[in-house]
DNA sequence: GCCCATTTGTACGTATGTATG
DNA sequence: GCATACATACGTACAAATGGG
């Protein structure tokens, strides 16, 4: 599995388990790159993968947060 | 050599010169901007990388400064 | 105490180049 | 050719803290 989309699960199991709660924005771009070591890139097509899920939306310039509908 | 690289060896260069001493301001990064027609991401580059070095402290809302120590 | 300009911090949007499989 | 992934580099916007007046 790509690295985009391993990313993509661990942040959906994330959303989904409760960790990050409905509203709660998610770790940064450059945090989650840090993070698990991946590229900026990378990172985005992950929080693409979610944002396409309906799972997160994200704000220009704010953010990108847990979507509250289910 | 990337951009923020010869940037930062730029400003190596005067702080090595004596022409930036020590508790100096560096310029700030606006200024660097335009001093260099590159874009303030290039600047914060060529900054972190001489902090990574240990030859300037950044100070948050005051500015960077040449290192004390040699 | 209050504005206001300056400066760094943070965050996303976009584009290009390079490399690998 | 295409998808994946990295690095570099541009831009925009807003937040937060400081310092001067």
């Amino acid at each position: 599995m790509p690295l985009y989309r391993q990313l993509a699960a661990i942040l959906r199991g994330k959303i989904e388990s409760g960790e990050l709660a409905k509203g709660d924005p998610l770790p940064s771009e450059s945090y989650l790159q840090q993070e698990h070591s991946v590229s900026r890139v990378t990172v985005r097509k992950a929080v693409e993968v979610l944002r396409d899920e309906g799972l997160v939306i994200t704000l220009p310039q704010r953010g990108t947060f847990v979507a509250e509908k289910k």
